[in-house]
DNA sequence: TTAAAAATATGATAAAAATCATATTAATTA
DNA sequence: TAATTAATATGATTTTTATCATATTTTTAA
């Protein structure tokens, strides 16, 4: 495991904002975690005491709506920021995180990272700032769910993928979710996510092999009423 | 206009945090604004530049759809701090205010208040701890619209109206919002918004007099499926 | 490799919600 | 106050989405 003074992961999140001393003492007290696709990070209700620093894979953050459907509040990749929120308030974790690759991270407890955010403003406000943004961004999908039609929302969460996180070398979207994780993200019932996307494939906007899409028509997608 | 260092509604939100020599500063920037009901306090794109304090009133924050819609992203009461945004970003405001009742609000320049949020810790603190807690409640938000049905949406949508801003000496919520701000709230059309209420009506979980309501069974309100 | 389980696909139907039309009532203002 | 406008109400219809049923394919594990 590396030392975070020289770590390039840490320069897509607020621990940048950290000294050079402050970061020799994180990584003095970091440990490193890998966890295998399918695994549970934390779950709704956990005390997390920590914030994990993803430096490879994808994981999503869910909410259990009382229906007993899990909604997608939001991906996290590389360069993220796991369980911010439990450094700011001592409530247990109103998410549940999961892995949907292949996860390798460095976990610093909170007890470690707590005097800087009392004692260094600068990293008080990135984390701020990135709070800031993920408000913004929750709003968005507020609007998104309260006014626009499953197609659509379905439509965009594919070109938010495909931007977002990028396609292999054959064009397939990186981020290889299943259909119940795609009905999950737009909320829907998941025949209904399954058949929009076989209508898109029969449309020609997108096309498949197997779990992986491939974004055929991106100019189409956007247009989808 | 009172000063800030013996004003009650900063308990409420965050500038309880600033020192009296801070609060004092602030006091002597403040201007005082006051808004009737309907009015725009600021769009979104506008640039806003500080801070309002809410020393009585209500206002709307929502954000406009693609469909040409408004969707309402919060309610803001006495003791809200609106703006938060632009003391930590340079953005434009990606959202809209607007007055539901007459508004009385303390405007405090950005300028004046930014050298406090580099300096004073237990300030910026608390601004990351309430913008923690709107996260929490916007994500909460995502979940509902996308997993629940607009009769559960909007009946929990008057119970939280009833909980949060309370009733007057006849029972009515005190907020009075029209059918066109419940659709707004509860992401709907405005006559399903009117349908469902005048269903709640026949039923007996709520009455009304013009625009008032009356919640007459809140915990059939709570079980409406 | 094969059997079992899980994921994907698609049809049929029901339920939910939007839209369009048109009253009716309430609020403004000329 | 009357006339106009805006808000609320409700019916009829269409569209969207969920649910239930059942194949088909893919994946997993015995």
């Amino acid at each position: 495991m590396g030392k975070c003074e020289s770590c390039i992961v840490k320069e897509f999140n607020s621990l940048k904002a950290l000294t050079r001393d402050e970061l020799m003492r994180v990584s003095a007290c970091k440990t490193g975690k890998t966890f295998n696709k399918g695994r549970v990070i934390f779950e709704e209700g956990d005390t997390i005491n920590g914030v994990y620093c993803v430096k490879d894979g994808v994981c999503k953050l869910t909410k259990l709506s009382e229906n007993g459907k899990d909604q997608v509040v939001k991906l996290i990749v590389k360069g993220g920021l796991l369980g911010k929120r439990s450094l700011v308030t001592n409530e247990s974790s109103s998410l549940t995180a999961t892995a949907l690759t292949e996860m390798e991270m460095c976990f610093i407890p909170k007890a470690e990272i707590l005097a800087d955010l009392q004692k260094n403003p600068n990293f008080t406000l990135d984390v701020l700032q990135k709070m800031t943004e993920d408000l913004k961004e929750s709003e968005h999908s507020i609007v998104n769910m309260a006014q626009k039609p499953v197609k659509k929302r379905m439509a965009e969460a594919l070109l938010y993928i495909h931007d977002g996180f990028g396609t292999d070398e054959d064009g397939y979207l990186t981020i290889v979710l299943s259909r119940e994780d795609y009905a999950s993200i737009v909320g829907t019932a998941t025949e209904s996510a399954i058949r929009i996307l076989s209508q898109f494939k029969k449309e020609g906007l997108i096309s498949t092999s197997g779990k992986r899409i491939k974004i055929e028509d991106a100019n189409a997608l956007k247009w989808v009423e």
